[in-house]
DNA sequence: TAGATTGTTAATCGATTAACAATC
DNA sequence: TAGATTGTTAATCGATTAACAATC
């Protein structure tokens, strides 16, 4: 007996929305190949997991396959890209000019996926001014809050020193972003409404050195 | 009634172990700061995480701790650096000597975690015997196995385009590496003893958007 | 001693999987 | 029709949390 009217929690576990771009990821790559359709098995088989998780996750969003046939790729592609708002691009501004900042610049893959830079910041004075990525130029991150506010950016990825980076988060949320992909190796405070995500190439390897043994 | 004499699964459980690194990453930013005891719900606060979570986490490798004072942060470190395998540094082979293999090439900070770009490679003649990083030179792909013997080194990080990838993986585990970390955004299909770690901007970038509109 | 915090247990919560009716 | 595969349910499995005795 539900007395409570209230909606307790249609919300999709954040678990399921982690793996729906790799999903993404994979049917891009088939319908690369050519494959029009594949089944939930087939992609379990590409991603190491189970098909009936597949079914699952994607089961919180609709019905999108064929009972006896599997999912058209295409069309899976298109749904799963409506369901992660990549059916448009994003801006994004990258702090950070070093050299992992100018790889990020330079990666040519972002556009297809949903994500363009749009502006590069350094605190450098050397660096700004200084051409970097495609048709950019370095920009003094004072000019941060007028910058976020002219190109529209919500998301954000630091490529800064970990010295720098709480400092470098705070102006950022001062200036509005609420998205962040931290490449730097710590954990940034920040307030409820602010997402973090971050890679740290050290916290992987220290992951699989505990099931190594030396040689 | 247990007639079953086989040691089941004393194994712990591989999310633990993933959170272990990020641990004693917060550690050791609180040891650089000169703090010298913090507790499980310090560390908690820190992280996001519950504390309860991080003295479950830690009771699976011994007791750490001491009642009504918490953690040494000095010795705490000193354990999981021993759990991870990282209280010694492990080489480690990098492939792909364009924009991101240069950046992490460049990156200081691997050696105080516990790790060493001893090689870095590339296909590309134009690139092989140029210098990068700190006294390394970009070597022939093609002499990866005998590289990897001389070197002893079981872990590569693969920065090379996504078409590459799968050919350059098998290669990989065929010189007998068994630890893959991977910047290509592809899953590959490699034998059960080794492992892959992924690291995909583009992935988190849209798991963040699934939680945004338009502005 | 009083206060704080651990390590551990048991309960809760949530995620994965197996199984299968529906149906292409 | 026969074979294949979906979407969904219920069961299983595993992870997180609350709570507390132990004890520094």
């Amino acid at each position: 007996m539900k007395h409570d009217r209230t909606q307790p929690k249609p919300s999709i576990p954040d678990i399921v929305i982690g793996r729906l771009p790799v999903y993404l990821r994979t049917l891009r790559l088939l319908a690369d190949e050519g494959r029009e359709v594949t089944s939930s098995q087939e992609l379990g088989e590409h991603l190491g997991i189970s098909s009936a998780q597949i079914r699952k996750d994607l089961s919180h969003f609709g019905e999108f396959g064929k009972q006896g046939t599997g999912y058209n790729i295409d069309f899976l592609c298109r749904q799963l890209q409506k369901i992660l708002n990549v059916d448009r691009i994003w801006p994004v501004m990258l702090v950070g000019a070093g050299s992992l900042g100018t790889a990020i610049a330079n990666y040519q893959e972002f556009e297809s996926s949903g994500f363009r830079i749009v502006s590069v910041m350094d605190e450098d004075p050397q660096k700004i001014g200084q051409p970097i990525g495609i048709g950019l130029v370095i920009e003094n991150f004072a000019t941060l809050q007028r910058r976020v506010q002219e190109l529209g950016v919500q998301i954000a990825v630091m490529a800064v020193p970990a010295h720098a980076a709480q400092r470098v988060a705070n102006q950022l949320v001062e200036a509005g972003l609420n998205s962040i992909l931290c490449y730097a190796p710590i954990t940034l405070a920040v307030p409820a409404h602010v997402r973090v995500e971050y890679i740290d190439p050290v916290v992987h390897f220290q992951h699989m050195t505990y099931y190594l043994r030396a040689e």
